[in-house]
Formats: C-alpha cells, sequence, structure tokens
RNA sequence: GCGAUCGUAGCUCAGUUGGUUAGAGCGCCGGUUUGUGGUACCGGAGGUCGGGGGUUCGAGACCCCUCGAUCGCCCCA
C-alpha cells in the first residue's frame, strides 16, 4: 500500500502570520496612527488593493525598480492588466481624480494596509508589507509639508521611538531646478563613466541622482565632488524650503540637511524627507515621502500639487518591541452544567459594564483555575451548584488568594474596586 | 537579480573526527490535591533531523538540487 501524506501547503514567500505580542505592537502603531491623524484632521480613506497596471507604471516611471521587476501583475478573466498595490499614493491620486475629490481640495487623507512588492525578503522587508499613509493633496503651501512632518513627528514620538530615529530632509527643487541638476549629474558622472561601479554606471541612464546615496567606495570619491542641488535651486524654491525650515524649527521638530537625499520615484519635487534609524540592518528608512507635484498630471488630471508620506508598520512595530496581551479584568469559572448556563448570563452582563472578561469554556476546575491565572485577571468569580442556589458567587483576589462569598447582584462594585 | 550564513520536538537550542533505540530547558497533558491557580515534586505525550536525490557497510552530520529564514548588495517603508 502506499502511504500518502497529506502536504500542508506553505505560506508564500515573504509574507508573514503575525501573532501574539507582535501582533500587539502592530496593531498599537495603527491605532496610535488612527489617533493622531484625527488630531491632525485627515480624512480616512478605504481604497482596492488592486488598479489597473497603468495606475502604477505611469505614476511611478516605467524605469524605476518597483515597476520593471518588483510588480505583481496579472491578467484578470477579461484580460486587463491588473497590479496589487505596491504604494498608496498612486492609487490615491487616481481615486482623487476619478471621484471628483477636486471639491474638496485641499484634501488631507489618511489610509493603512497591505502592499506588495516581489523582492527579495529580509528582516523589514516582505513582500506583503503593510504601511500607514499621509497624504495632503491640492496644497502647494509650505505649510503642508510642515504639517505633514510634524504629524510623523509625533507619531514616532507617541510611539516612543524618536529619539532613535533621526529627520533627513532635503529638495529637489521645482521641476526646472531637479531637470538641470539632473543633466548636470549625468555630465559630471558620465567624465569619470568608467570608474563607477557596474550599479552606478548602470544608475547613469535609469536613475542618476541614485549614484549619490551609493554605499560603493569608488561611486564615493565622486560624489564628494559631484553638483549640489543648491546651485540649481531658483528662488523660488529656496524660499520654499527655507519656508519649510522655519516651520520645522517653530514646531521644534528637529532635522538634518542631507544633500544627497533623493527619492526613487520619479515624481517627486521640492521637499524629499526620510526618518532614519540605524537599529533596523540595512532597512533604515522608517517612515518616507515628500512633494509630488508632477504626479497627478501624469495621471491626465488638472496640475495639482500633493505632498505625502509613507511609513512601514512592520518597522515601526520592530522599533516599539513586543507588546504584552492586555490582561483580564475578571476571569469567571463555572462548575457544572446549571452555573455555565447562569455564566453566561453574568459574563455577559459583566462585559456590557466594560470589564474585559474571560471564561474557559472546557476543563476541570483545577484547569479552569489556571487559565484564569494565565489571563492575569485580578478576580476569578467561582460559580459551582452550591454559590447558584444561594444567589451568590465565590470572588477570589488571585494576587493574594483571598476569597470570599458575593451576592450576584452586587458583584459589579467589587469586581470594579 | 547577486553574494554569504543557517534550517534538529509547539518554542529556544545541544548533538564530539559519519557508528547501535536522536537529547535538554521551556511549553503541553496527567498525578501528588476527583470545588481552587500562581511555587514544588513525580510521570507522560510529542521529532519522516525543511524536502528530494547521491556517496557509504552505516548520514542529523559529507556532496548535489530544491524550499524557506537570516545578513549584506540592490531597492525601498
Amino acid at each position: 500500500m502506499t502511504d500518502k501524506r497529506i502536504e500542508t501547503p506553505q505560506a508564500i514567500r515573504g509574507t508573514q502570520d503575525i501573532f501574539g505580542a507582535e501582533a500587539e505592537a502592530f496593531a498599537h502603531v495603527v491605532e496610535t496612527f488612527e489617533r493622531i491623524r484625527r488630531l491632525y484632521r485627515f480624512r480616512r480613506v478605504e481604497m482596492p488593493v488592486f488598479e489597473k497596471t497603468a495606475v502604477f507604471s505611469r505614476s511611478l516611471g516605467e524605469t524605476t525598480d518597483v515597476v520593471s521587476k518588483e510588480m505583481y501583475s496579472f491578467e484578470d478573466r477579461g484580460g486587463e492588466s491588473l497590479t496589487l498595490r505596491p504604494e498608496f499614493t498612486a492609487g490615491l491620486t487616481r481615486a482623487f481624480l476619478t471621484n471628483g475629490w477636486q471639491q474638496h481640495a485641499p484634501l488631507k487623507l489618511a489610509t493603512h494596509g497591505p502592499l506588495f512588492r516581489y523582492e527579495r525578503p529580509q528582516k523589514g522587508r516582505y513582500r506583503q508589507f503593510h504601511q500607514i499613509n499621509a497624504e495632503i493633496i491640492g496644497a502647494a503651501e509650505p505649510q503642508a509639508d510642515v504639517e505633514l512632518l510634524v504629524m510623523a513627528d509625533q507619531l514616532l514620538r507617541e510611539l516612543g521611538i524618536a529619539d532613535g530615529v533621526t529627520l533627513q530632509l532635503n529638495t529637489l527643487g521645482d521641476g526646472e531646478s531637479r531637470e538641470n541638476w539632473r543633466r548636470a549629474l549625468v555630465e559630471y558622472f558620465g567624465d569619470h563613466r568608467a570608474e563607477l561601479s557596474e550599479d552606478s554606471q548602470d544608475r547613469l541612464e535609469r536613475n542618476p541622482l541614485r549614484i549619490l546615496d551609493s554605499k560603493d567606495r569608488r561611486d564615493r570619491a565622486f560624489v564628494a565632488d559631484a553638483p549640489q542641488i543648491d546651485a540649481f535651486l531658483s528662488g523660488e524654491a529656496q524660499e520654499f524650503f527655507a519656508a519649510v525650515t522655519e516651520g520645522l524649527d517653530a514646531a521644534g521638530v528637529a532635522w538634518e540637511r542631507a544633500g544627497s537625499l533623493v527619492r526613487g520615484l520619479d515624481y517627486y519635487r521640492h521637499t524629499a524627507f526620510e526618518f532614519v534609524t540605524d537599529r533596523l540592518g540595512a532597512q533604515g528608512t522608517v517612515l518616507g515621502g515628500g512633494r509630488y507635484d508632477g504626479l497627478v498630471e501624469a495621471l491626465g488630471g488638472p496640475a495639482t500639487p500633493a505632498v505625502g508620506w509613507a511609513a512601514g508598520i512592520e518597522r515601526l512595530a520592530m522599533l516599539v518591541g513586543e507588546r504584552g496581551e492586555p490582561s483580564a479584568d475578571v476571569a469567571v469559572v463555572p462548575m457544572g452544567a446549571a452555573a455555565e448556563a447562569a455564566a453566561a448570563g453574568i459574563v455577559a452582563d459583566l462585559r456590557r459594564a466594560g470589564l474585559t472578561v474571560d471564561m474557559a469554556f472546557k476543563g476541570n476546575m483545577k484547569k479552569r483555575m489556571s487559565r484564569a491565572n494565565d489571563s492575569g485577571a485580578r478576580h476569578a468569580v467561582i460559580l459551582g451548584e452550591e454559590e447558584l442556589a444561594a444567589g451568590e458567587a465565590t470572588v477570589k483576589t488571585l494576587s493574594t488568594g483571598d476569597q470570599a462569598r458575593v451576592p450576584l447582584t452586587g458583584l459589579l462594585p467589587v469586581l470594579k474596586g
């Protein structure tokens, strides 16, 4: 006879099942973001996790790594090319246009959820990962950049991780400044082409700005003397950046100028920033974003300025560390069928009164008391035939072992006290 | 996509130059206590050594392939 084992399918590479203390940390990040987003009056949006492929290919730039090799794209049954979202901004912009949200501009939006990128997984880097995201669409003023940055700063502070994280800030100037700078960089690095790393020779074609933050020694020698963005900034772009930094200073947000900080995606202009840490190995960026005044037009809309940022929930959760699962206030321990029936009502009443209550469904008393202990409850409410007959319960304070009979009608004040 | 390290019970790991029935701690189940947890003691269950192929009298240990994780590069949150 053939002995066939049923193979349990494995989870997809780069996906994760998050549970327990890690899941609590994850939830804590999201809850903190939700709370702060309300303080700043950002409105909540929900969006589809997939879009027509063109939404991303047109807005991120065909030559970017994300579009050229990291998207999960597929044809649906109608032959349409669809893509699981690799980021939020493009879909958000599409939603802004297709729903006529121009009428609400300037519009402050917040969302969070899963994103998908076909990358080599590492710590803090997954194929399905999760971000929180904040955007302001339809505001050309530097105050919008400032508000987003102050919000990001407050989020990191309230998560208790701000002191290990620094804000690196740069400007890419307006479209013209950026283009002139880009041309100067191509010319400069082109003169040293043969001496650059292989990666940077490739970057020269695809994304010359990226050479600036290359880690390769061969490149660094030239980066030091490379043309600086500051030399190409128009007067207007300089004023814009000055307004942003003044706003940050006024709000007490610490920042560092990072002249070689650039963004990988094509749509960025003016402000570019990253909150970075050295505690996550190669994945240093915890929150990043900038201004993308060119994007709405790239998707066929009217010229519309916008700024935004996104942060990796897994990375923030790792910095936050594991969080204990909250303990119960009360554990109810019924013994016998009659007590179990009565306990259902008691448990419901206690929960309706706002207490967190646990009740084991099975096991002997010893087992249930052990579960009560594990739940971290202050009190165990023991309900057996004897108590039931008297209309009472035994309330045991688990830390001391003291116990006393309490009438069922008077349970709540005892348990709340 | 490239380079490197790793993969043994639910978890964290030990397994000497390849050599008989693969171990520990924690956790789990049961007992000492058939209505009392947290401490202690006793006992038990649980592993095709990631998967496949090969070398060998003999492989958890060696070789090849594959899957996965981790660390860099790349990229990015």
